[in-house]
DNA sequence: ACCCTGGGTCGAATCGATTCGATCGAATCG
DNA sequence: CGATTCGATCGAATCGATTCGACCCAGGGT
């Protein structure tokens, strides 16, 4: 350890033998500088070891971190664990690569809360959040920091990237009920920030937070007025299995609808576990357009990358001072194997 | 807009009639200020509607960023498919939380090249990287960024999050030999950064830049010098698939030793395609020890949170100030039932 | 009564680069 | 050949906070 302190960009420049503006042109090119003057910046820069310019310091002049935050909710384990978070996650780091964007993992929860106010984001992205984020969107907005949402409740001054859940889900509804289902059981995602699992009666569903469980449920609702609501902890197989077992000792439901094929996905394993044969004795749909288990199931597709991607695009555009429309995507139904006609079942 | 530019310290610190050093204070609480004077600052804050200290001079001024950086190589979609990468990611997002810091995620492609050298981290862990990330490695270490690698080939100056691939896959293997297999096949991760998929001759073997893919061939080498090797174009179970049905089609193994869980099942699904029973016709063993399409597998399993967690504990360490050694963790031998003696096949 | 301690505050330096305007010589244009 | 660009370079201001050392004053110890 000869040098103590590390080598700056004056330092460079001084030993190049010029001012550090022209060091600081040589190095990010936004600027004319001679062929010659150039390679001697950079010889000196060689010389003393330097690793070109600080991007902390970078960021703070130029104003731009080249950051953009996703903000999720859950504990990554368990919101990476939905293949299709991955894949929105895919489509907008593709997009924002375009500008030389990364992406900040953000897990906004409860004892890491100022997270995302104290990190130095050009934009901020946020992921099936509920409205608990209100006050760090009201930070962000005061710095003058754009905000897209995915998945999240409307807010104001918020670019929202939406899916048609309810329609979507209603017609699964429909289609069950059309093919006789009238004992239809609803496996929801979180409806709440806690993150309950179980039966949810109507005074906790109108107390919900999860706005997109909360969307996907209104439209079987509106098939469904009754029908029985478990609330899983999570979009994983395993909540699946557990809704499935309580819900299939419980009531003898002919449909269950799960609120993500993951979901669907354990109530099927479920199912078997218990000799209940899908679709013949049980019909289930899910959604999201996943596969799991090779299962053909009975789903609305989500264009997810594209959902990525959409958010990516109107992030760039608020980067670049436009005021993107929020975007309305659809969800596609695929017809499965999973469901029938509903089965009278024998007491 | 009333006012053009946003609110600074500095405004804020004049309002309130304080200087910004008080200011500054009242806001970080690193320091002595009379509970009066921080209500009047605080006050300032809200009429001025500033948000709070920005980021970037922050991070600038006391030269931490709050930023871990990890670096990937593949795509984040294909990356992210495999939920051990997942399981380390949230091991190390935990540990670091502890001090308040964030994951970027950066990847490190042929177009991103210098993503790694001009964000403004404060550590970086490399996940699962080739050698082709020695030269951002070079320019971390000129910055003085100290630099974690899980899964990754042993570097000069970097803590390694190591697993003892070799000797486990080489235990796996001599499992398969003990129950009578001969012929034995082998789907590997990626072998060459440009996930090219297919078999893999001697040479491309020994010029395969992999490092997780090539320790855990070795161990397998060690006891089936004559193995099959098919690479795959990355850890999903579609891969494991298209490896499954070339390899059955092939040459009619009695064992298939895939790298991953999910390659694992790929193969499982394309033996049940073709009508060949696992464990009675073929055995097949996996990696990692996640739970995949149902499946008992036989394989190792891996402590991949804790590997996060011990990768999240050398960066805190290294940040502050000490200089943490290499961590070996050990995968261990599950018993599924994917495996049986070997069948002598008819020819 | 005097010295010392320390809470509270301020001024100024600093973090490390980027960028705006000015300068100067050489090349281009009419 | 004079006027005018244009290319190359430099000096100085700036981005927005943090922090170090100094200072003042009140209270406690002897």
């Amino acid at each position: 350890m000869a040098n103590e302190a590390r080598p700056t960009l004056a330092a460079v420049a001084a030993r190049a033998g010029v001012s550090s503006s022209t060091a600081s042109l040589a190095f990010s090119g936004s600027g004319p500088v001679s062929a010659e003057t150039k390679q001697r910046v950079l010889a000196a820069a060689a010389e003393l070891d330097y690793a070109g310019p600080d991007p902390r310091a970078r960021s703070l002049r130029r104003g731009r971190s080249g950051i953009i935050g996703v903000v999720i909710e859950d504990r990554l384990r368990d919101a990476f664990r939905d293949p299709i978070i991955i894949a929105m996650l895919d489509g907008l780091a593709d997009e924002v690569g375009a500008i030389g964007a990364s992406l900040l993992l953000i897990t906004q929860g409860e004892e890491t809360d100022g997270a995302v106010e104290s990190a130095p984001v050009d934009a901020v992205v946020l992921f099936g959040c509920s409205t608990r984020v209100t006050v760090s969107v009201d930070v962000l907005r005061r710095r003058g920091i754009p905000v897209v949402a995915i998945e999240a409740e409307r807010l104001d001054g918020v670019v929202a990237i939406d899916l048609d859940n309810r329609p979507a889900s209603r017609l699964l509804a429909s289609k069950l009920a059309e093919l006789g289902h009238r004992a239809v059981a609803v496996v929801t995602l979180p409806l709440e920030a806690t993150h309950r699992r179980g039966l949810v009666s109507l005074e906790h569903e109108s107390a919900a937070t999860g706005w997109v469980a909360t969307e996907r449920l209104a439209g079987v609702r509106e098939v469904f007025p009754e029908a029985i609501v478990w609330s899983s902890a999570g979009s994983f197989i395993e909540e699946g299995v557990l809704a499935g077992r309580a819900l299939l000792e419980h009531d003898a439901p002919t449909a269950i609808i799960a609120q993500s094929d993951l979901l669907a996905a354990g109530v099927i394993r479920a199912a078997t576990e218990l000799g209940i044969r899908v679709p013949d004795d049980l019909s289930v749909v899910g959604f999201d357009g996943v596969e799991v288990d090779g299962i053909e199931l009975t789903t609305i597709r989500q264009p997810a990358v594209d959902r990525g991607r959409a958010a990516g695009r109107a992030v760039l555009d608020l980067l670049a001072g436009g005021s993107p429309a929020d975007v309305g995507f659809h969800g596609e139904f695929v017809e499965g194997s999973t469901v029938g006609r509903a089965r009278v079942w024998v007491h």
